[in-house]
DNA sequence: AATAAAATTGAGAGTACTCTCATTCTTGTA
DNA sequence: TACAAGAATGAGAGTACTCTCAATTTTATT
C-alpha cells in the first residue's frame, strides 16, 4: 500500500503523478508521527520534490491531511461495499461488514491510524463509515431481531467499539479474538439473543 | 477549578506557589488546545512568570503533560472513593460510580478533557481509573449478576464507551440522557438482565 | 539590618517549521 | 524542432517555539 495512489496514476499527467507521490509521502508520514506532528518539510523529502511543489497542489498544510482523510474513508468504504455477502440476514450482514472492515483497516495499518485519527477530528466522515451499519441496524430493528430502538447515540457508540478494536490490534498486532470480542459486544449493544 | 492548584498550595512555599501556578495555568492551556498544540512561552505568560522560571520546575515541555495527567487522574478518582454509596448489590454500585465519575469528568471540563487527551496516550494511567470498575465488575459476575466471563478487554471496551460518553457532554453539554444511555450500555456488555 | 542561599528573570542562541516567488526546467503541441 | 504554457525548484523571509544561563531579585536566617 506504500505506493497506492502512485500505483493508481502511473498513466496520467505529470502534475498528477507528483500529487499521488505527496498523497503517498503524506500517508506514511501521517500515518507514522500522526498529523500535528508531520510536516510538509518531511513529506517533500520523502516524495522526492521540492518544498515548494507542494504548494502547487494544495493551498496550506491542513488542507492535505483533510483530502487524505476522505481518501482513505471512501478506500475503506467502498471495499466493504465490492465484498457484501448476499444474506438476507441482517445481524450475519453487520458481522461480515464489520469483521472485514476491522480486518482491512488493520491489515493496512497505515490507512487503520489515519481514520482513527481522523474520527477524532471530522464529523460528517464518521457518518459515511457508519452509513453502511446503520442501513443493516435499521433492518434488523424492523424484523425485531435487535430488540432495541433506533437511536444516533447507538451508532456512535458501536462505531466507538469498531475503532478501539482496530486501534488495539493496530498497536498489539493483528488478532482475530479481539474482532470475535469486538463483535459479541457490539451484537450485546443491539440486545441480539443467539 | 481554574486556581485549584495554586489554593491548595496557599500556605506553602513561595517556590511551590510558583510551581501551583505554572500548573493551573497548564491545565487551563493544555485543556483548550490540547497537549500537541500548547506552548511553555503561553503557560508561563498565562501564570504570570518568566519563561526561563518553567525550567526550574519541569526538564522539559514533556514532563508536566505527565505530571498533569497523573494530578488529574488522582483527583478524578478521589473524589469517586470519597463518594462511595454503601450497598453491597454490585450493578448499584457500579451505576453510582460510573455515573459520578462521569459527571464529575463534565463538570470540571478542564479535567475531562485532558483526562480523555491523556489515556490515548499512558497505559498504566487508564488502569489506576478502571480499578474502581474491576472490583465491582468481578464482585458482580461471582455473584452471577453480571453473565460474562472476567476479561481484561472487557473492561477496555467499558471504559471507551465511558470516555466517549464524557467527550460527547463535553462537546455538546452536559446530559444526564447520555449518561443513561452509556450505563445501559454498559449493562448490556456485562449481560445483565434488568 | 546583613547575608547567604534560593528562586526568578528575560535576552538570545538554536531549531524547526510554513509559505512565497522569481527563476529554471519540462511537457505537450504545432 | 521550436515554443508557449505549465510545473517544479529552492533560497529565504517570516514566525514560533524550546531551553540555557548570567544577572537580578526575593526569601529565610541570624
Amino acid at each position: 500500500m506504500r505506493n497506492y495512489f502512485q500505483s493508481k496514476a502511473e498513466d496520467q499527467s505529470k502534475k498528477d503523478r507528483t500529487k499521488a507521490a505527496i498523497i503517498d509521502s503524506a500517508i506514511n508520514v501521517i500515518a507514522k508521527k500522526g498529523y500535528e506532528k508531520s510536516s510538509i518539510q518531511e513529506v517533500t523529502k520523502k516524495a522526492g520534490v521540492a518544498n515548494g511543489t507542494f504548494y502547487n497542489h494544495y493551498k496550506d498544510r491542513k488542507s492535505i491531511f483533510e483530502e487524505i482523510a476522505n481518501l482513505i474513508a471512501f478506500e475503506l468504504v467502498k471495499s466493504i461495499e465490492e465484498d457484501e455477502i448476499h444474506t438476507k440476514d441482517p445481524a450475519e450482514k453487520l458481522i461480515n461488514a464489520t469483521s472485514r472492515f476491522i480486518k482491512h483497516s488493520v491489515e493496512t495499518p497505515e490507512w487503520g491510524s489515519i481514520f482513527i485519527e481522523a474520527s477524532d477530528f471530522t464529523v460528517h466522515y464518521e457518518k459515511d463509515i457508519s452509513k453502511y451499519l446503520i442501513k443493516d441496524i435499521r433492518h434488523g430493528i424492523e424484523k425485531k431481531i435487535f430488540k432495541v430502538k433506533y437511536d444516533a447515540f447507538l451508532i456512535d457508540q458501536i462505531m466507538v467499539l469498531i475503532l478501539h478494536s482496530i486501534g488495539i490490534q493496530l498497536k498489539k498486532g493483528r488478532n482475530e479474538k479481539t474482532t470475535k470480542k469486538t463483535i459479541k459486544a457490539i451484537l450485546r449493544l443491539l440486545n441480539f439473543n443467539q
